[in-house]
DNA sequence: GTGAAAGCGCTAACAG
DNA sequence: CTGTTAGCGCTTTCAC
């Protein structure tokens, strides 16, 4: 019932007859310590079972976490993300930590800031909803990369994927299937102006522009509402009672575009035959027999290992220059788009 | 670029003209601090702005923070215990995080031992799958919660729902429906031998007592995959290939019946008139029109509630004798299970 | 009611 | 190459 002690550096010290310091060392792998030396406390460590006090460590040095902000912990691309992260991440001394950010900008200060005075060495912002000075402002006491947004700082990393072109992927083969009608479903959320910059933004502004390219300008329909299957049934239902319906809908994301199928089936019409509708983000329920979405794939996984790579070089400091990195998304066709019914 | 020095304890101290144990008492509420000098202590933390190092204060004290291992981010249902553990803590100065366990024994025990060398100040396990030994070393440690498993200790407490219940709740829909060659998929990990305490497990087995009760012994056929669209998809594959086919498939989790309707759409059978389905957990997607899966609810929120709960009174010490708190599951009865094909 | 001082477990100069 | 010695920011006796 009772906890007995934790073996601390000074137990290991002693039972290697070395002082506090040259443990330390061994455990930073810190320059200057003999062969001879390194073994014996590296003996002492194993046997007393020592692991180290992260926290303690943290005081002075690191803390060797690195905490990633999600808004939201369902979402199966953000999971891509931090696999990506975590293999990368494998083998090294660090530890990713999730910070549930909720879909508030005040939440996601919160967790940030309980984060940074948990000492963590990095954050991993996921599709935050601050303004940009706060970013640089929180940016500023610790190494950063947002992942998802389109702004370039000189104060944190960035690694986005291409949403103007994901959008114009999909506005571009709904054209070649022979849509013109198409309407497009926009995550906006509510209140406070949110930056121009966030994906869902980005992907509006990119639907924008394609139909415009395609002198489609005049049928530019966007319903705004929010990235879930609630939001993606309501919007859904608003287009369908539209006097001329649009024959095709483009879901700013997967999880939208399966309450897009809902209201569609609930008003009597099909999928693909009467209504195409597309996703984005290729979500693995989006491949499945019965749904079969067409949708626009984002590499998460090089996401996740780039942000890791990207913010291990900051924590050693090997860089103090920020980047900005930018993946290409794809197309990837599936049954749920057909040309448009004659 | 160069980040200010942060506020610390001695600065509030100079401040407001009393020592830094002043200043700690302040902050921890304790007792032994005059009015007056609580609201000048509390003026100088305003004016500048102080945040507490929280992991300055877990040298000695609490961390204030609280662990959650989750072995897999996106599982929804995981997500409502989070929220419903989030809203208990909201208001109190505890913050949680996640760590992400993985479906291996040894990634869960990682992880775990990553959140004990954090001090964080209690720990909460959902459905981990370390044996009942290894469980009570480490609650002996740090104050521990376990979601999911039905193991009693004497060491941690134990939030679950009643897995057993919901099995029975299933098969006797089933059987009043008609159906007699009712087929089970369960969550079974390769390997090592797990507890046969996890819901998985119990799901099981209570599918194989209420087919015994209802006279059904000799229709008892479980299919071992895993929860997840994959396992079901697979799973079900097997199933529909047998020479007399199942009438209806009870799949463990809502994630893999959605793989079974997979399997069964392109067998080009249809739901719920060639093959009823049902799920469990109740998850969003469940009440999807297209969907609509017949599943077992389990109130995720509450449990989420219960576990904070739980883990507060142990952090505060109040309690030191386990407790093991057990709620009941309901069925939602939807449009994927039917009479059985005359 | 208040403050001085000794740590918590580790790291980082700095001597030797 | 090795050990001594200050701290990191906060909590906690224990005098006053």
């Amino acid at each position: 019932m009772t906890a007995p002690r934790r073996v601390t550096i000074a137990d290991v010290a002693e039972k290697a007859n070395v002082s506090t310091a040259a443990v330390s060392k061994v455990l930073r792998k810190a320059y200057g310590v003999s062969p001879a030396m390194d073994e014996r406390v590296r003996a002492a460590m194993a046997e007393l079972g020592y692991r180290p006090h992260t926290a303690a460590r943290g005081m002075r040095g690191q803390t060797y976490t690195i905490g990633m902000m999600l808004p939201d912990i369902r979402n199966p691309f953000f999971h891509e993300i931090l696999e990506g992260l975590s293999k990368q991440l494998d083998g090294t001394d660090y530890q990713v930590l999730i910070g549930p950010g909720g879909s508030e900008s005040a939440s996601q200060a919160h967790i940030m800031n309980a984060m940074i005075d948990r000492r963590m060495d990095a954050l991993i912002l996921v599709a935050p909803l601050g303004n940009r000075r706060d970013l640089e402002e929180t940016a500023k006491s610790v190494p950063m990369v947002v992942i998802g947004r389109h702004d370039r700082s000189p104060d944190y990393d960035a690694v986005v994927d291409d949403d103007l072109m994901g959008a114009a992927l999909v506005v571009d083969h709904l054209v070649e299937l022979g849509h013109r009608r198409i309407a497009h479903i926009e995550h906006k959320i509510t209140g406070r102006n949110h930056p121009t910059t966030l994906p869902q933004s980005v992907r509006a502004e990119g639907y924008r522009q394609a139909m415009k390219r395609n002198d489609l300008g005049s049928e530019i329909d966007i319903v705004a509402s929010t990235y879930s299957e609630e939001g993606g049934y309501l919007a859904a239902r608003e287009l369908l009672a539209r006097a001329v319906r649009p024959t095709a809908i483009f879901a700013g994301a997967d999880v939208a575009a399966i309450g897009v199928f809902n209201a569609v089936y609930e008003a009597g019409l099909r999928v693909p035959q009467d209504v195409s509708i597309v996703g984005y983000d290729n979500t693995s329920f989006a491949a499945l027999g019965p749904i079969s979405l067409t949708s626009v794939d984002q590499d998460g996984h090089a996401m996740g290992t780039n942000a890791a790579r990207l913010v291990l070089e900051r924590i050693e400091s090997k860089r103090t220059r920020s980047v900005l990195l930018s993946t290409s998304p794809t197309l990837i066709r599936r049954r749920s788009t057909a040309p448009p019914p004659a």
